[in-house]
RNA sequence: GGAGUGGUAGUUCAGCUGGUUAGAAUACUGGCCUGUCACGUCAGUGGUCACGGGUUCGAGUCCCGUCCACUCCGCCA
């Protein structure tokens, strides 16, 4: 039908003809001459229709927006005061000879032109015509690269493609399962995989050494910016590694996708233990593009007479932390104010600050509500020692350690952006050491998940599960969890050990992970792996300021899918063939 | 489950302290125009102000509720 794409001609092509199907992006019509810019997947080309040429003027009148057409006609070099240096085919342009119209299009829900905002929600409902948007398709193109670039690395590196069920059992922890009932098996169901978790270990266990998959996940929690209802991981896992040579193959990988795809070199990742990213920057995925850094300053309120700091500086399980702006003088009491009300909601009961106006003229110099309760010689240690300068803004937080951390940390990327402190680039690190054990509602529950090997000793594990870090990792890219893995654990009498602790007794746990029990028991291999968030990562390659951007079709916050409004009501019959009735409420 | 922001023409938005006929740009329709490329130009069409209730002489505007979208907290082993 069609001999080039648009967007592919060239100057090489001048004189030839061509024969080329698209969609009309816009016409300009002179009355005499018409122009009409054809564009498909590669680009735009400019049509020249003659007043002349009969045939091609009549159906050229009547042309509109997305109408679809087939065009006929000679590659021409334009004229030098008629070129377009804002499209790629700019130096050329198509002199009609034949146009024939394959279909109509009926006037557009929305623009397509790139300079014109459209609401999210209408874009998705057309989701069809969004991605006729160049900038828009982009992104989805992208992806297509990424992926390709993805499984080519790793089987350049020995790892089997290997499929997992989609249909899969329901275990316990985590997420909230997607369920599928079953019509075979009345009142049972399947649940849509978290992640392939399990099924990888027992791949292991297969001999299977290397795995890989780009595997669709499942969660029924709500959804984030970054986060979606169903979403696609690069599932990897490895045997008779250790955890560095793990974190170094999947750092090339990284490095080799940032190389091929968008030309840039990253330096080797810096390493950080989580403890470490807590204490500076208050995350567990600290942005490293943002040059601000929480400041330990507990020491400092002992048996200070500002009671409210000075408990909390006794208490083990409280932090004090301060957060130095620069120039932070500039900010309004107002701005002050709202920065006050953000920390709450992380829990913080307040956010105290010091204005250093003057460095030079010490307690004269500040101003602070603090000041009155405050030794003169211990704020002056405070300033020394985040290094306080004349112009500054120091944010104090005292409180649990989990909510002074995170609500410090929360505060401190939101400065960050509004102060447009953050560098260009991107900042790649390793979160290592990750706790084994967290103690949530009166019991000890994974970090990670119940399959990661702890780096503690039994022992030490029983007798302290909160202080037991893992191997788990996670790699963080500009303040985004973009992947996470760890060493799991091989040996069946520690695996049981550890369900015992989570509080998973042995028969619960035989019924639930039995046939992962039993596959422990014929030769388990040591082995690890790593779940990537493939949508993360096209997110933070493309820039895209949410992960529905890179997705062909996303769900709403309220995983509805706005184009075919899933999920639906069905029928009764359906229901009845899978004994399933319906309480409302 | 909770907090915040938003919903006005096909689209993107404005609409102040409640006031008489709800505007702009763009799109669309009909003219004019032989070198534009976000063409220009003249004229015209186009509104359940998300939905329901309330306050008021009078509500796009104020109050209450509901729905939808987005951002965040909780949640996401």
């Amino acid at each position: 039908m069609r001999t080039h794409y648009c967007g592919d001609l060239t100057e090489k092509h001048i004189d030839k003809n061509v024969k080329l199907a698209g969609w009309v992006h816009r016409c300009r019509d002179f009355g005499g001459v018409i122009f009409i810019d054809l564009r498909d997947r590669e680009g735009i080309v400019q049509v020249v229709c003659h007043a002349d040429v009969k045939n091609v003027v009549r159906i050229a009148k009547t042309l509109h927006n997305e109408d679809v057409i087939y065009v006929e006609g000679q590659v021409q070099k334009r004229l030098k005061e008629r070129q377009n240096p804002h499209i790629k085919t700019g130096t050329i342009e198509i002199i009609a000879l034949n146009i024939q119209i394959l279909n109509r299009s009926e006037i557009l829900p929305f623009s397509l032109e790139d300079y014109i905002p459209v609401n999210e929600e209408l874009r998705f409902y057309h989701r069809y015509l969004d991605l006729r948007r160049p900038e828009i398709f982009e992104k989805v193109r992208f992806r297509s690269k990424l992926t390709h670039a993805v499984r080519a690395f790793l089987d350049r590196n020995g790892f089997l493609d290997i499929e997992t069920p989609i249909l899969i059992r329901s275990t316990p922890e985590g997420a909230r399962d997607y369920l599928v009932p079953s019509r075979v098996y009345q009142g049972k169901f399947y649940a849509l995989p978290q992640s392939p978790q399990l099924l990888k270990q027992l791949l292991m266990i297969s001999g299977v050494d290397r795995y890989y998959q780009l595997a669709r996940c499942f969660r029924d929690e709500d959804c984030r910016a970054d986060r979606q209802p169903e979403f696609t991981q690069i599932d990897i896992e490895v045997s008779f590694m250790s955890e560095e040579e793990i974190q170094t193959l999947i750092e090339k990988m990284i490095r080799s996708l940032f190389k091929k795809l968008l030309g840039v070199t990253l330096n080797a990742f810096p390493k950080m233990t989580h403890r470490e990213a807590m204490r500076r920057y208050g995350s567990d995925k600290p942005d490293l593009r943002i040059p601000l850094e929480l400041v330990e300053v507990d020491d400092l309120f002992e048996k200070s007479s500002f009671s409210v700091f000075a408990e909390h500086a006794l208490n083990p399980e409280s932090r004090i932390a301060a957060l130095r702006l620069p120039n932070g003088c500039a900010l309004s009491r107002k701005q002050l104010d709202e920065y006050t009300e953000f920390v709450k909601i992380y829990g913080a009961k307040g956010l105290a600050y010091i204005k250093v106006n003057d460095r030079e003229k010490g307690m004269e110099g500040l101003q602070s509500s603090l000041l009155k309760f405050l030794e003169p010689n211990r704020v002056e240690k405070l300033l020394n020692r985040v290094q306080a300068q004349t112009g500054d803004v120091i944010f104090l937080i005292a409180d649990k350690a989990k909510i002074a951390s995170e609500a410090l940390g929360a505060l401190r990327i939101k400065l960050g952006h509004d102060c447009h402190l953050a560098q260009e680039g991107f900042a790649p690190l390793w979160v290592v050491e990750f706790p084994t054990f967290e103690f949530v509602d009166g019991r000890w529950q994974s970090v990670h998940h119940p399959f990661t090997a702890p780096k503690v000793s039994l022992d030490d594990l029983e007798q302290a599960p909160g202080q037991a870090v893992s191997s788990a990792f996670d790699l963080v890219i500009n303040g985004i969890e973009v992947g996470g893995g760890s060493i799991r654990i091989h040996n069946v009498d520690l695996q049981k050990k550890i369900f015992e602790l989570l509080g998973i007794h042995e028969k619960a746990a035989e019924a639930k992970f039995g046939f992962l029990l039993r596959a422990m028991k014929y030769g388990c291999p040591p082995h690890g792996g790593v779940g990537f968030g493939l949508d993360r990562l096209a997110m933070i390659m493309t820039g895209a300021q949410s992960i529905r951007e890179v997705l062909a079709f996303p769900k709403t916050a309220t995983a509805a899918c706005p184009l075919t409004e899933a999920p639906s009501t069905v029928d009764k019959k359906q229901l009845e063939e899978l004994g399933i009735k319906v309480i409302k409420n």
